[in-house]
DNA sequence: CTGAAAGCGCTTACAG
DNA sequence: CTGAAAGCGCTTACAG
């Protein structure tokens, strides 16, 4: 049932009368062979089913076909890299590629792939400014090879990523349809780029609608849970807001369970808004207004532009910013 | 900045004055080097950075470093395999090995990366049998080349998974103390192997604390959260239970959703429990008692064995049930 | 457009 | 215990 024997390029080439040089070419889409050969080789190939081994391919220089991609250490508490890795896999699969998933705390190990030229290219969900990925980018570019960033812009390194401004935006027609008069935003980390693009692209909106940002408030959390109940815990604690913008859902799940626990009731009282669309989000009671990243759409752009780069040699350089999505659920309500 | 030069192993040989052939031995860890000569030649290795070049090593007949692992192909509605997936990575980082993912849809890849001798080894969430992938096994078996199931027991084949009987029978004894009358299962599948080892755990447990199994009511579900909201009403619109037991987390919440809309309470009408520990149980209102599936314990010692394999090309045949966990949440209260 | 030959960097019998 | 040599299956100048 199995071949018996392993059928190589060599047996290829006996079977067509042709020479392995020419086989190699064929197989690599080398322009300059006769179409009448090309054919005849091809014919040759299917007959003895033939597969090119990728192994010795790679080591003559050639590619592996595969590529690395590079998800956060916590990735676990983002279930959506899931979507993100499932849509860099259906193109990946569909050209012949395969993925070496790694999280960044393995980053050494990358640069060993690297290194070594096991990967023909990576994506990576890049984090705020970190010197081993510098050097590990400026490495890359001197080798040529290839590599997408989905988390922040970092030099002048192709890019694709959610459009954090758009986000924010939608998030501010949609509060100013609802009529909320005072708004409270949860903010992430001082430093961090999503939340402040977030921020900026709902005052942006808040302003086209003719709300006074004298009644926008800010209080700063760092993402986490207890930062979301604690933040708001300090602003309700001496003021008011009949609506609440968190920028990440783990914070508004912070804010909803601190309304809860002082009987404050969403969204009849105060609305509540996240972002990311984390996977508790319609689970819970009332169910969380938030932001769906494009996290599929991510996944393929990137792939596709990867393998247009590594296939073509060609560096188009994207720089892309995917609109995200608000979804509408329970915790917010009308005021009208 | 960069080593301006790849160095190989005949730089090795040339500065310790041995043959390629002896430094390939001691790199390999071959008994049959004279330790002085290892020694010396570990000391040019070490001054001249040298690395192995894992892409020759495998055409030449050495292993890759790479395993695949192979994951259902909607593990995105589980992402408790993203705790399988880390723990495997973390005991393949630390002996050099890559994880190259693979969802079960991408199968033929996965057997072509077999066939080319890509990868040394492979865990897979095998489902209910199916054809291609016994003849996948069979082909990795007369091959030499390991593998692990973590889903279902197949053939001989070695596996490591949950122990369902075990967690039915805790859920069993809990719900003993919790002094429950009447009890619905709701199962999966009629022919789900999962579902029916926790249901004859769970008849056991209750059975060895003297519940009388006449008021123990089979329900009979797909896994979908719509079959436990359809299964759920089948069942109380003409009887009543005072527990709900569910194969799994999704049909729980189907239970739970039918509940709400009656009007039902939970858990002071009807306790609720579920199975794996979803990533939505804790979050729902009330939060939902739940057995946590032991996932991190089956990446390492998947990961573990099947590196032992690889390495000795021993044939430990490991069979391995991993004890589950019960979470008490507050979906489940005392009748005492 | 096509071929002969060298080379990619290892491993592994085969001798000794 | 150690080395010379062949070989793994491709690719890629170099010629023609």
């Amino acid at each position: 049932m199995e071949k018996p024997k392993k059928i190589t390029i060599e047996d290829v080439a006996k079977h067509s009368g042709c020479s392995k040089a020419t086989v190699s070419r064929v197989i690599n889409h080398d322009k300059r062979v006769r179409p009448e050969t090309a054919g005849h080789i091809m014919k040759s190939i299917d007959i003895l089913g033939y597969h090119p081994n990728t192994i010795a391919r790679a080591l003559s220089g050639g590619k592996t076909f595969e590529i690395a991609v590079v998800v956060p250490d916590n990735w676990k508490a983002q279930p959506y890299y899931i979507k993100l890795i499932d849509a860099i896999e259906d193109v990946a699969d569909s050209k012949g590629y395969h993925i070496i998933l790694k999280r960044r705390k393995y980053l050494d190990s990358v640069i060993s792939l690297v290194n070594q030229k096991r990967i023909d290219g990576l994506i990576i969900r890049n984090m705020q400014v970190a010197d081993q990925e510098e050097s590990l980018f400026a490495k890359m570019e001197r080798m040529g090879m290839p590599f997408i960033l989905t988390g922040q812009p970092q030099g002048d390194y192709p890019f694709v990523k959610p459009d954090n401004i758009g986000g924010g935006r939608d998030v501010a027609f949609y509060f100013s349809e609802m009529a909320y008069k005072k708004i409270l935003y949860i903010s992430g980390p001082k430093d961090h780029i999503d939340s402040n693009e977030r921020l900026a692209g709902f005052r942006v909106g808040l302003s086209e609608n003719g709300f006074d940002l004298q009644n926008l408030y800010i209080a700063s959390g760092d993402y986490s849970t207890e930062s979301g109940y604690h933040a708001s815990k300090r602003f309700f604690s001496s003021k008011f807001a009949d609506a609440v913008f968190a920028a990440n859902d783990r914070m508004a799940l912070g804010a909803l369970l601190y309304f809860r626990e002082k009987g404050i009731k969403v969204p009849e009282e105060v609305s509540l808004a996240g972002y990311d669309d984390n996977f508790f989000s319609e689970f819970l009671s009332p169910s969380l207004t938030t932001v769906k990243l494009p996290m599929s759409e991510i996944g393929t752009i990137a792939m596709e532009s990867l393998i247009r780069m590594i296939e073509n040699k060609s560096r188009p350089n994207i720089k892309m910013l995917l609109p995200s999505r608000l979804v509408k659920r329970d915790s917010c309500i009308s005021r009208l």
